[in-house]
DNA sequence: AATGAATGAGTTTTCATTCAT
DNA sequence: GATGAATGAAAACTCATTCAT
């Protein structure tokens, strides 16, 4: 009887793998969110993932690396997001980039600075500094770029200086509002912050 | 005749526990600083320190007991310091308190975001959440009063809002120019933040 | 055809885990006697049971705990011998049970009042004071229970004081005997006790 | 003016200082059997004294010689009260000396078990075995003496091992009345126990 | 002599990581 | 590969004892 699917299923190995590294990093997630790094025992990570401790230590060689891990991906989704945002700073209305981007963030679809918080001391203190820092600066560059696209409606002066304030700015408010003072986590915000960057960059 | 001592000599034992407290603390801000929290025992502590293990018990019931107290001091000397340049917001002009207070506060004379970010993580375990959190709150109150204060030169409709989006802006600028980008650490950076808060606050 | 086990092993994991257990007990009770509670370190048990300080707290939680169960052991051997001797009681002649209880206890197969010694106190200040408390009340009410049954031989006015005395008395001599004066530890130590005993509750 | 007192006051250094040992001793004592010697700090024990630690130790060693003494003086007032009745029991009929003699020590004048049971295991690690031990010897030795002069009224056949077994019966009913089951300790339990021991050495 | 702060060796305990099953 | 018991280095913390004041 031949076998019909186009796509053949992964080999279930590489499969239940997948799932195992998912299954860790979860649960990673949410110990290392509720104990602290800390207190986040590999045992108790392990335990969360319904995994053991011994299937954990197969996907990643400490835990330090699942803290690393965990920050590569948070970056890197929010960096996915922003970018193709920004990507059409050139054509749609500044003001409306804006907002829709920090309306975006702020629905904390992919945000998660509990998270990040704790990750980003312990990650600092690893190896994988390099390949992990610089989010920042991505999307400083982001930034810069997008900035030089829309160069004729915008009134800075320093580019850069302008995206690092800029980049600072709404992560910070966005990760309070969303960690700190989800009070304050309303459209009203939104519409702030979409002023305050305006205001910022240029008028129209 | 009886001599009447001008000064009285303090009472030996508070000054040199004092001053035991005060070499556990700033030995401490150093070695979480310089190892992260993790690996700054409480025995390193103590040698950094120049006193025993022992001494630096009888002082902090434990680790923790340091962060939360290098928190509190850190945060209520800032706090000191935006308090007292905020009073000032009604007479002076707007801009030139927020020039101000950002100069002094980028020339990190009390600012080290790199201790701060070491600590709040593991002071929010802490049962001291209660004592030290509530910082940028307080901040946040300071601020809506200055703005109340200026109101006939202020262009905001919330400030409460208003206090919370500028209090996030300014402190995650701050620290990111402090510790993450001393390139950015220039006079420049101060009078774009100015420009951007006063962008933001109101006109004149 | 498949095979049967006649002998279907044991779990390998808790017959390891019970060995564990029992080596440490083992070793505890060997260094708490040697050593004595105070000098009786985690550290210096795990060794002496040719285990890691880990497993150790695998098993137990705490010193404490490991005095614990010795001690909770050791009382329920204890009592387990009596209450079998005593059930005989209205059955055979009482001098008969009294001697061959007596016998039994200070040929000291079970008995070690060495360890009971450094064990008493220390467990007396724990949680446990319940779990091990009871127990010479538990060896009297097996005893009031025997007097009752051998009613009509015994001479006894109040059977539970008679029971108090006679456990305590007999316990001491005993543990006196095999801990402190070996020299008299004796069948005729046995047989004076027996005397004692037999004058004391009842002729026939 | 002449100082009349005909016992000229103690120097009052030394009255100063017997009243210091005594405080450590009497505060040692209760520290001791409320903590548990483990627990039972020296300046646990200094500050229930009213006293420091140092002066604590300008009096004693350590803290074992703590225990040692309190040990000693607990022995030697027991040994006391016994030898002085005891010395009597040629004269008076055997049943009183030992209802005398239990009545006393059941009344817990001199009695504090909780004590002794929280020292015995520590002094026996001591160097101060010697010294020490021996007491329950001591009090063999003088019941010995007690029933040789007594012989004629007395139907035992090895007096020391009848002394032997005698010390412990009454030591070991007496503790534990005082301290395990306050509820028997009755005049009741007197009787019952002048009953044993009459029954066991002799008649009249 | 009295004080109590300082000491640091020595404990208990934890937990990342390994490895026999 | 999966498991989880075992490991032991390393950490937090205690407390008997000393000693400068």
């Amino acid at each position: 009887m031949a076998r019909i699917r186009a796509k053949p299923r992964k080999n279930p190995r590489q499969e239940r793998s997948q799932a195992m590294v998912e299954a860790v990093l979860e649960a990673a997630a949410r110990v290392f969110v509720k104990e602290g790094y800390a207190r986040a025992t590999t045992n108790r990570i392990a335990i969360a993932a319904g995994v053991s401790v011994g299937s954990l230590y197969q996907y990643f060689p400490s835990k330090d690396a699942i803290a690393v891990e965990l920050l590569r991906r948070y970056r890197e989704s929010l960096l996915e997001i922003v970018a193709q945002r920004l990507a059409r700073a050139g054509e749609v209305p500044f003001e409306k980039v804006v907002a829709e981007l920090l309306t975006m963030l702020l629905k904390h679809q992919a945000i998660n600075p509990a998270l990040h918080r704790v990750l980003i001391e312990q990650v600092l203190r690893t190896g994988a500094r390099r390949e992990i820092l610089g989010f920042e600066e991505k999307l400083e560059a982001h930034l810069t770029s997008a900035l030089h696209a829309a160069k004729s409606r915008v009134k800075v002066d320093d580019y850069e200086l302008a995206s690092f304030v800029l980049v600072r700015v709404v992560l910070a408010v966005v990760h309070a509002a969303v960690v700190d003072s989800p009070r304050y986590n309303t459209p009203a915000l939104a519409r702030e912050l979409t002023r305050l960057v305006v205001g910022y960059v240029g008028s129209n």
